[in-house]
RNA sequence: GCGACGGUCGUCCAGUUUGGUCUAGGACAUCAGAUUGCCAAUCUGGUAACCCGGGUUCAAAUCCCGGCCGUCGCACCA
């Protein structure tokens, strides 16, 4: 078995995650569910995306609404540029991308925004048939990746966000006012995004409902070099892939060498490595990639990609997108709001470029597991390496044997850790069954109540990576895990 | 969405070829009890599954059809 499967199957055995709906037969692909477990860690992961990205910079977080108005789709150009033409053969079924079956077979240049008459007219003008068998076309269709929805009795159309970043986009100017805000400015957001995938596939990677961390620096297109908090991260390693090419350079030669075109860009994406650096991803199996302009979103004018190798191969975990103007330029036009800011700085008015640093958890969970899988073959156990920080349990708590009073001591420690820690109590079966179950889901320290405890009030601390005990007082526990946790 | 292959306790697997002996078996896990008392020990007992729907048949886990899910390939991937 791969990692991804042995991950996987103990995602199942051990509570991280399972499919949506899997009692009933028609559960659809695309939708899983976080157990206990898994919750936990993306809570604690999520507590440390807030600790070392939104407090270290003083960015604000909203939590918006997920179904938001056609308009906005209108103006953010999912609606168009979301769309794929498609035709699909009369015969076989075979589905193809209109626009490029075209150019393919006619040496046509097509417009990314014909109309499904003309896409018809060019079909049946030299004739085209499925390269598969032959048949002839049905009439081109659109497929839309966003879901649909209708509002009310009336059924207005709406839609589910494709990505959370849409709502700070239309929040900004009260965002900006209620909060007194300052160029350059990041909001953070935490929540669903929705995409209708084709073909969504490998639990967590490719979802239709998935959660996303998205950071949306709002600034100054002219001062993009004047930032002077760039010198707390200026010498943050970073590994760099442009063209094909691999540079290791720390975030100030980055800039002089050109592989980052400003301080902004190389601050926010040196925040982004000191984070990652601090959930267990081994960051040698990580890289900044920069797109070609083939890859890049369509709102996109520089784009990174932080990506991270894993069991099934590099996989991106941040997109980070240097959009321009081009959302509130849209979003001004369209909803025929002033969305312009004075920069008090020069006194000038500017209307904000965004650079985005937009993050997918669920694929960060799973990377994370994938990193921290560990099995132990002398030992013969399995034991995720999660740091103190992320995992779902920090600390076990059992008694040695239930007799003699032990039982009652363990239940008391355990009743005063367990409000302020992830404190866990078991006390079934052998204490070496214990353990392993611990270790399984990554909880770094156990503690045992044994018969010595009843006479000097220590108990053996157990540490998961080295199977190494010491003895603390019962007293000095939370000054033990407070430095460790 | 297309194609190939697959889907049996929580997990892995046996049984499907050749329909009946399957009231579906095992291992691990899990629960209860006993025992031991610091690393998945032992013993006893228990819980627990044929993906869903339809068809063929005296009889379906097994054959047929449809759906769903999974893996891989193609396509897609803001």
């Amino acid at each position: 078995m791969n990692t991804y499967d042995t991950v996987m199957k103990l995602a199942l055995e051990r509570g991280f995650y399972f499919p949506s709906c899997e009692i009933y037969a028609d559960a659809h692909a695309g939708f899983w569910e976080y157990g206990p477990t898994g919750n936990n860690l993306k809570n604690k992961f999520i507590e440390l995306w807030r600790r070392e990205l939104l407090r270290r910079d003083d960015m604000i977080e909203i939590d918006g609404s997920q179904i938001m108005s056609k308009s906005v789709f209108v103006a953010s150009g999912h609606l168009d540029n979301f769309t794929d033409p498609i035709i699909k053969c009369k015969k076989c079924g075979a589905t193809f991308r209109a626009d490029r079956f075209i150019t393919e077979k006619t040496g046509k240049e097509i417009p990314e925004l014909l109309s499904g008459n003309e896409i018809d007219k060019i079909i049946n003008e030299y004739k085209l048939r499925c390269t598969r068998c032959s048949g002839s076309f049905h009439e081109s269709e659109r497929f839309n990746m966003m879901f649909k929805v209708e509002i009310g009795p009336s059924k207005e159309e709406a839609y589910l966000r494709p990505e959370t970043c849409q709502t700070i986009f239309v929040g900004f100017p009260r965002i900006f006012k209620t909060m007194r805000g300052r160029l350059p400015l990041a909001v953070a957001q935490l929540g669903k995004s929705f995409r209708n995938e084709i073909a969504p596939r490998q639990s967590l990677f490719r979802l239709r409902e998935f959660y996303q961390a998205e950071i949306e620096v709002f600034c100054n297109p002219n001062r993009l070099n004047e930032l002077p908090k760039f010198d707390q991260v200026k010498d943050t390693p970073l590994l760099l892939s442009i063209k094909n090419s691999s540079h290791s350079v720390n975030a100030e030669d980055a800039i002089r060498k050109g592989y980052l075109p400003n301080k902004l860009v190389a601050y926010y994406i040196s925040l982004l490595s000191l984070f990652y650096s601090k959930t267990g991803i081994n960051m040698e199996r990580t890289r900044f990639r920069q797109l070609s302009d083939e890859e890049k979103a369509f709102y996109a004018s520089t784009a990174f990609d932080f990506e991270v190798e894993t069991s099934i191969g590099w996989i991106e975990l941040v997109a980070c997108n240097y959009r321009s103007d081009y959302d509130l330029k849209r979003h001004g036009e369209i909803s025929k709001q002033n969305l312009h800011v004075i920069d008090p700085s020069d006194n000038t008015k500017v209307l904000p470029h965004l650079f985005e640093l937009s993050m997918g958890i669920d694929r960060s969970i799973y990377s994370i597991l994938d990193h921290s899988y560990y099995e132990d073959t002398e030992a013969e156990r399995v034991v995720l390496k999660l740091v103190p920080q992320l995992a779902p349990v920090l600390v076990g708590v059992f008694p040695l044997v239930t007799k003699d009073g032990l039982r009652e001591k363990a239940q008391n420690i355990y009743s005063e850790l367990k409000l302020d820690y992830s404190a866990f109590y078991d006390e079934s079966g052998s204490i070496g069954r214990r353990y392993r179950r611990l270790e399984e889901i990554g909880a770094p320290f156990a503690l045992t109540v044994d018969n010595q405890t009843m006479k000097d009030d220590t108990v053996t601390i157990r540490y998961r990576d080295t199977m190494l005990q010491e003895r603390v007082k019962v007293s000095e526990i939370s000054v033990f895990l407070d430095a460790n946790k």
